[in-house]
DNA sequence: GCGTGGGGGATACCG
DNA sequence: ACCGGTATCCCCCACGCG
């Protein structure tokens, strides 16, 4: 029989001598079900030292045991045609020992593939998308007995893309876990989990919370999750936190913890992500991680940055008071864990349409590609496409990390300009790649010579790519554009509230990550495709062409105010069309007029301006108002000088609107009219080892003595308080500072000060008249 | 012994 | 565990002065 599958989990087990892939998915009638493939086995490469050994190879590895068949192949490594040995694995598991073992072979130059995990190997040997739908020949078996689904099916044929494009309607399940720590971190060891919030996928709101103990807790959580059966569960910080404590605290109670559709626990696996078998368990802090917006990644910040829900609904409770609340305000913690499950559910809608069409495009399952980082999405598109292209896929090596010069940014006319039109070039790495063939598998050494066809030399560094054929670089980036401007094209004709509408805008999201990341991909070390010398051309040419649009717009008449690696900054006028048409011409890039601000202001600094635009929004890049590590006191002062130099139009009036604004906000900052949490500066722990002593450390210290986990990659809320000494002897942690303590005069000084003056400067006003309202100092 | 200036560490931004 | 370019703060130490 043949039906309908979308996959949602792939796993594998071997019950016998021949290993299971085991297929978790939903067919096109909702039914839960599991496909087995019993007829895949693994399989990777050993090329010859030369063409000559090529039977003499696969006679000698025919004969290793744990090989199941060994077949003459034809394939292509960075360009370059060879016959190599397909060798077939019985036993997945053993792949990586035999390959070291042929690799040994004095006939074989190396072996390729075998670090592809088995799973994975089958969803690109087969063709197999997951979040898609496909349809495939089956054979009805029985269930296992211990497994979660309607049904279960022998796979039996090939699959073969469905003409259907949605998604089925998936169950979803949310979970918030409250988990107070007496003295600091909770410990598995003796703290439970005292509260579980979790909305099922019918819409029903469940809170569990602990007796004695948190024994029935667990088990009603996992009944709660095998009643309800979600497909996709959602948490925040799950990967990381909550999952890996479930488990721990299953086992101090002599549990189990069974929440997928078949086996007893979660386990962490590839990425760091948690997988629950036969579900996709998405941990959405995964995606706020991306959004750079989002200063502080708390739930509730994201909530409310996502228009989720609001940042002030619901209490809101510090980590450090949460075992206070659970002792004496429980009635507040449960409104409290009510409150952020259904945050969690909201940004589970916001990113689900976004992960599927991710993991459909990168051909990761649902899971992995949530929480794996943006260079791995990047590899394994490209290591699915390389291989339906017959290219071997690089092992990934330990290489020297050479620096490289990379983009060009231009100093800025400091002050305050009007009618600025901002010029840039529409996706200008990937497009010079694709334009000059940049790719590892088209460059050419400096000993080669060269090429009939000829090539393209990279400026400056020389580096040169062969014309043809074309590359992989060049082949991927011109298929994802071209699925991106289709995707675009087709929302047009879309109403933007139907569902479908959601979809694409996901797609064309998803294909424009993947395209944009390429070129950092290409200069990281740890990519199995990294050759510096790409990377390098790449930015060289994108010197080159900022270069050429900053001599064409000045030969025009254009004055360049401001530029940054693919954008000019100029005076709207007459004329700027016809610049940008003859650019087009000339360098074969499309470059388009991004922008128009009517007032703009620089400093004298690069990657820093705001500008207010004809619609009447700003736009506050690299200032200190949208750094994550200044205090609010100073970024809320700065956005209001700005705002008021940006849309008063008299600058004179703006002048004085700002100067008694900023005297006014320093008198309410001296007298803590403004909220305490205003003060709290925020920095990330990067690493595990330090040379400096600077405040976020020292206030680090003191929160591990406080009996706090810190991390590389938390972050630490600080105050500075008044006293004397270095600054570092006197940062505390943010909640334990009273407000008197707190040194307002370190904070006008420099933090306020220096923010605003940056701006202020420019219209004229003197620091000196702000600082003492008018008196003594702005004679001197 | 004390103030200063510059180098370097650390962080987070821009494109 | 994506790139290089950049600003900014703070710490620290060499240096000059007395």
């Amino acid at each position: 029989m043949r039906i309908s599958f979308w996959l949602l989990d792939i796993d594998s087990h071997k019950p016998g001598p021949r290993p299971e892939v085991r297929l978790w998915g939903i067919d096109e009638e909702g039914k839960r079900v599991l496909l087995i493939d019993k007829n895949f086995l693994p399989r990777f490469y050993a090329v010859p030292r030369n063409d000559s050994s090529q039977n003499v190879l696969i006679n000698r590895c025919s004969r290793i045991e744990g090989v199941a068949e060994v077949r003459p192949a034809k394939k292509r490594f960075l360009g370059k045609e060879l016959t190599c040995a397909e060798i077939w694995v019985k036993d997945p598991s053993s792949m990586d020992k035999l390959a070291k073992k042929i690799s040994n072979l004095d006939v074989v130059a190396g072996c390729y593939e075998h670090d592809i995990r088995y799973t994975m190997q089958y969803l690109i040997l087969r063709d197999l998308p997951p979040c898609k739908f496909v349809e495939v020949e089956v054979s009805p078996t029985s269930k296992p007995e211990d497994a979660q689904i309607d049904s279960a099916y022998e796979v039996t044929g090939e699959f073969k893309l469905s003409e259907v494009e949605e998604s089925p309607e998936l169950r979803t399940l949310s979970f918030y876990c409250v988990i107070p720590g007496k003295r600091g971190s909770p410990d598995p060891r003796n703290s439970p989990v005292v509260m579980i919030s979790i909305i099922t996928p019918d819409g029903e709101t469940i809170c569990l919370e602990a007796g004695n103990d948190d024994s029935e807790l667990l088990k009603d959580f996992c009944e709660v999750i095998k009643s309800s059966d979600p497909d996709v569960i959602f948490g925040y910080g799950t990967n990381k936190r909550d999952w890996m404590y479930l488990v721990e605290r299953a086992k101090v109670n002599g549990m189990k913890l069974p929440v997928g559709r078949i086996g007893l626990f979660p386990h962490t696996s590839a990425y760091g992500h948690v997988s629950v078998t036969g579900r996709a368990n998405l941990d959405l802090l995964d995606f706020v991680e991306d959004i750079q917006e989002i200063k502080l990644k708390t739930l509730r910040n994201a909530a409310d940055y996502l228009g989720v829900m609001p940042e002030n609904e619901g209490p809101e409770i510090l980590e450090y008071e949460l075992y206070d609340y659970w002792s004496r305000k429980r009635e507040v913690l449960r409104d409290y864990a009510r409150h952020n499950v259904r945050r969690v559910r909201g940004l589970g809608e916001k990113f689900l349409d976004f992960g599927i069409q991710l993991s459909q495009v990168v051909g990761l399952p649902l899971d992995h590609v949530a929480a794996a980082a943006v260079g791995f999405r990047v590899e394994w598109f490209l290591i699915k496409e390389a291989v339906r292209r017959g290219e071997l896929v690089p092992p990934r090596k330990e290489a020297f990390a050479g620096s490289y010069v990379g983009g060009m940014v231009l100093k800025p006319e400091p002050g305050v300009h009007e009618n600025i039109a901002v010029l840039d070039f529409a996706s200008m790495y990937p497009n010079i790649m694709m334009l000059n063939n940049v790719s590892p598998d088209t460059y050419i050494p400096p000993d080669e010579p060269d090429p009939p066809q000829g090539c393209y030399v990279a400026p400056e560094v020389g580096h040169r790519f062969r014309k043809e054929p074309p590359g992989l670089y060049r082949e991927i980036l011109s298929e994802l554009i071209r699925a991106r401007r289709e995707v675009k094209e087709k929302l047009k004709s879309l109403q933007e509230d139907s569902p479908y509408y959601r979809v694409l805008q996901a797609r064309q999201k998803a294909l424009k990550v993947i395209a944009n990341a390429t070129y950092g991909y290409t200069g990281w070390v740890g990519a199995r495709w990294y050759l510096k010398p790409v990377a390098e051309a790449t930015a060289a040419w994108g010197r080159y062409y900022l270069r050429s649009i900053i001599a064409m717009a000045e030969e025009a008449g254009f004055k360049v105010i401001y530029g940054d690696t693919d954008s000019i900054f100029i005076r709207y006028r007459e004329g700027v069309e016809d610049l940008l048409n003859r650019i087009e011409e000339k360098l074969s890039l499309d470059i388009k007029l991004e922008k128009v601000y009517q007032r703009i202001i620089f400093t004298e600094a690069k990657k820093k301006y705001a500008g207010l635009l004809e619609d009447g929004t700003m736009d506050l890049v690299g200032l200190e108002c949208v750094r994550g590590d200044w205090p609010d006191v100073a970024r809320k002062a700065q956005r209001e000088v700005v705002r008021i130099v940006l849309t008063t139009k008299e600058i004179r009036e703006a002048r004085e609107k700002a100067k008694s604004f900023i005297r006014k906000y320093m008198e309410d900052v001296r007298n803590l009219r403004v909220p305490l949490r205003d003060f709290t500066i925020w920095k990330e722990i990067t690493k595990k080892e330090y040379k400096a002593r600077t405040p976020h450390l020292k206030v680090a210290e003191d929160l591990r003595r406080m009996g706090w986990k810190i991390k590389p990659g938390d972050k630490v809320g600080y105050v500075v308080v008044k006293g004397s000494g270095k600054l570092y002897e006197r940062s505390v942690p943010f909640f334990s500072a009273r407000p008197e303590d707190i040194d307002v005069d370190y904070y006008i000084d420099k933090m306020i000060l220096p923010a605003v003056m940056r701006i202020l400067k420019f219209v004229g006003v003197k620091e000196s008249e702000l600082k003492g309202g008018g008196g003594l100092e702005a004679f001197l």
